[in-house]
RNA sequence: GGUGGGGUUCCCGAGUGGCCAAAGGGAUCAGACUGUAAAUCUGACGCGCGAGCUUCGGUGGUUCGAAUCCACCCCCCACCA
């Protein structure tokens, strides 16, 4: 990144959205380390890959020798960001939030450098500002400076206003406020003069340098990031079992491996420049590099073990590419007893089939409790299309009601191993 | 508070007394083809291996029969006050 500028690499990334007077930025960023920001709420327990883009960001700001401030949303998390919301939302119990802040303060400090001088990074919390402010106060001090007429124009409420059956709450209405308070309060205390977020964001962002402007005569800038979207349409960072966690305990390393190593072709170069800190250069090289070859691509598996290293760690990696070597390479009986032991501990999907009655449970309760599919239907379905395989063997129907024995010791590998494959992709190990 | 319009299976959205487990689309899953890709075609898609069971905001009612009719209640939206 010598040759070129932080902006100019974002750029050439597609990681740009929108920004507020992109010349003046440009000059900013190039004076010397500005200190920056990005807001995640606690909507849940973890932050989701949707996260992923603003955390790299940050980290690409603060490689670049800015200082970045991580803000999780201890009070906007109590409000709710209407920014393109079709619904309003429920509220959350304060409990709870409180508990999700701590959650996610962990999981944004993984992605950036506490420890670097000058820059090192901070994580705030936005409830330390809002919480004794009163109403009065507010309302004078920071309402005074919106304008409703402004507000209600904002692309990103304008469904909720315009669409019939819908509409906004006072309180969720009030989020931009708030949002933007925070931007000033931080340009105050922390001399921040960049905010970044998801290009859902820019409206909230705006909000916030322009209240920075008014109420502390300070210049501040914004950025956006795109909303990632797939060639096909569907929406990203969703599969079948739900929305993929940066958290291990929600995600397992292995099935967030899985997830970007099943990423299409046509989405996985622009992929590697959002999610990776391969250069650009590089990734063009690799494009290239696959166009001239036959059959099946590098970038999946590029990806995959990138963003795996940069979520899970070298640990986590190896272990998902563990599970996935024993699984897609069709050698099992390489396996040791021990290689399967490991297996689980690398989070192989599996279950205990001690406590089982085998002789009245059918196949498709086993599999479908154990998780491999979210109704028996699915597992009939797949039974009836020979597309269930216990370690090898195709089953079918016929075998739907004789658990007791396709589980039998005898056909068990080292007698209590059952590797169970549902279609291409799914695997669970049973253990008796 | 008044008037009008709504609340249908994950989402959108048909259905206005039996032919409704409920059209159609999307999402998702599986099969074929492939490369653990895309596109395409096929199948599944409330729950249950099955007999069967449970649904259309809630509670009661009318009826041989209700998502559909009636009463009350809850929630959402628009306009008015």
């Amino acid at each position: 990144m010598t040759d070129k500028t932080l902006l100019q690499d974002l750029n050439a990334r597609g990681l740009i959205a929108q920004m507020t007077s992109e010349d003046e930025l440009e000059q900013h960023l190039a004076e010397g380390s500005v200190t920056l920001y990005c807001g995640f709420d606690p909507t849940a327990d973890s932050l989701h890959i949707g996260s992923l883009v603003p955390l790299l960001a940050l980290k690409r700001f603060q490689q670049a020798g800015h200082k970045p401030l991580a803000l999780v949303g201890g009070a906007t998390g109590l409000i709710g960001d209407p920014s393109f919301k079709a619904q309003e939302r429920k509220l959350n119990d304060d409990s709870t939030v409180a508990n999700w802040v701590e959650k996610l303060k962990g999981q944004v400090s993984q992605f950036i450098d506490f420890d670097s001088g000058d820059n090192s990074a901070e994580v705030v919390n936005n409830l330390d500002w809002t919480r004794d402010l009163d109403v009065l106060t507010f309302l004078r001090d920071v309402g005074k400076h919106f304008s409703v007429n402004q507000m209600i124009a904002k692309e990103s409420v304008k469904q909720r206003i315009d669409r019939e059956g819908e509409g906004i709450s006072f309180t969720e209405f009030t989020y931009m406020i708030l949002q933007s308070f925070d931007y000033q309060q931080l340009n105050a205390s922390h001399n921040c003069t960049l905010q970044i977020g998801g290009s859902d964001q820019w409206g909230n962002i705006t909000g916030g340098t322009e209240l920075t402007r008014r109420m502390n005569g300070n210049k501040a800038f914004g950025l956006t990031l795109p909303l990632i979207t797939k060639s096909d349409g569907t929406k990203f960072g969703k599969t079948e079992s739900g929305t993929i966690w940066l958290s291990p305990n929600k995600t397992s390393p292995y099935a967030f491996y899985q997830f970007w190593l099943q990423t299409s072709d046509a989405d996985a170069y622009g992929f590697l420049k959002y999610f990776t800190f391969l250069s650009v250069e590089e990734i063009d090289a690799l494009e290239k590099a696959d166009a001239a070859r036959d059959g099946r691509p590098e970038a999946q598996s590029v990806l995959a073990r990138e963003v795996t290293r940069l979520v899970h760690g070298e640990e986590g990696l190896t272990a998902a590419m563990r599970i996935t070597e024993a699984l897609f390479s069709g050698n099992l009986s390489d396996l040791s007893e021990a290689d399967f032991e490991q297996l689980q501990l690398d989070g192989l999907p599996s279950s205990s089939l001690a406590d089982a009655d085998l002789a009245e449970t059918p196949l498709t309760t086993l599999l479908s409790e154990a998780g491999m599919a979210n109704s028996g239907k699915q597992i009939k379905d797949a039974l009836q299309r020979n597309a269930v395989i216990v370690n090898g063997v195709e089953k079918g129907m016929g075998d739907n009601m004789k658990a007791a024995e396709v589980f039998a010791s005898e056909h068990g590998t080292y007698g209590r191993f059952f590797l169970v494959k549902l279609g291409k992709k799914k695997h669970h190990l049973f253990v008796i």
